[in-house]
DNA sequence: CTCAAATGCAAGTGGGCACTTGCACAAGTG
DNA sequence: CACTTGTGCAAGTGCCCACTTGCATTTGAG
């Protein structure tokens, strides 16, 4: 019998207490006014905190499913449906994710609900690999070839909590590629 | 009188900390035995954790001091300049800038720590608007342009903390550029 | 050598937080 | 209606951490 409140508000509560607090500042109390329920009930439902933003998370990234079929002949559409991806990924949770990465270093719990995200990266690899393979992407180490064609996105979403001059404007996926492409063709293509 | 430890040493074990723990797991214990220093006479020498902390964060960027002159007819070389720069700094600051960062959108303290690099910030825009208004660059917003430059390089340092996948060897600043460059031209030139 | 100032050491204080517990109440089930 | 199960509430426990304090010891300057 799940309680009143169901579990999705629950984990609707934490990740807006993590993306507004800090993943370390997120107390049980906190998440549990957020959610109003009693902090009591928060550990009879769901054990420990750890448990809890666990599962909170991992509901997070469920609804972000990237399908990556088959690359095909044409670059920049597959780049741009890997870019739109992240770019979609990291405006709405980029705090989240961010928090995340950094919680991996120190945290091996946090590192496991990596696991899935990194495994979307492997498929990622392929794709590259793929074009690098056809002469239409400079040869790299693939995950140098993803940090420079996502980072700049990271970087947005993270410097908006920083800094209040960056950029508020979602970033263009095709814009991204394209200009990303003029830098990365192979010298004789 | 300072102690048998000096201060920079202190500021050392600091920076260790916070790099391997993160912000808020950085006791005041783990820095004691990191500097060889009792915990009371870290108080006692800098008051408080927060104070501490200020001073080493502050003190590990005035040796990162980046003479930006006044911008030349040569795009390339002033980008590389400032390339060169954030490669450095990444690259052995990367984990506690990155961490700061990070951490800025919740602690005000962390955020008061960042205004000296964003001044810093803030010199990079003119050089960036300088080459805009020479038709060297792509008009946008500056910081715009500075997170496509140098995004890739902070995701290296971080993606190295996460990722073991990931490239070990350093940047090789002019290459960035060439590649940036090739993408942000503007249409005419 | 002398003395003041800084340090090491060990114990303690107070606050915050994860987590527990006992009890009264509410709610769904047969 | 009786009964089980989950919840709210309030108090409490234990741990960790920033920070303090009293005292013996060290250290460096004159």
């Amino acid at each position: 019998m799940a309680g009143r409140v169901p579990d999705e508000k629950v984990f609707d509560a934490v990740l807006a207490v993590i993306a507004q607090q800090g993943y370390e500042r997120a107390t049980t109390r906190a998440i549990a006014d957020a959610a109003g329920i009693n902090e009591a009930t928060l550990f009879r439902r769901f054990t420990s905190k750890e448990n809890l933003l666990r599962q909170a998370v991992r509901g997070n990234f469920k609804g972000f499913a990237l399908d990556l079929g088959s690359p095909g002949d044409d670059v920049e559409a597959d780049l741009v449906t890997i870019v739109s991806y992240y770019a979609r990924l990291y405006e709405t949770r980029g705090g989240v994710v961010l928090t995340l990465m950094r919680e991996a270093k120190f945290s091996p719990e946090v590192a496991a609900v990596l696991a899935e995200p990194e495994k979307l990266l492997e498929r990622v690899d392929e794709v590259i690999l793929h074009h690098q393979r056809r002469g239409a992407l400079v040869v790299e180490p693939p995950r140098h070839t993803f940090f420079a064609l996502v980072g700049p996105l990271m970087m947005r979403s993270l410097a908006r909590r920083v800094d209040r001059r960056a950029t508020q404007a979602p970033a263009d996926p095709v814009a991204v590629v394209r200009r990303f492409l003029d830098g990365h063709r192979p010298v004789g293509a």
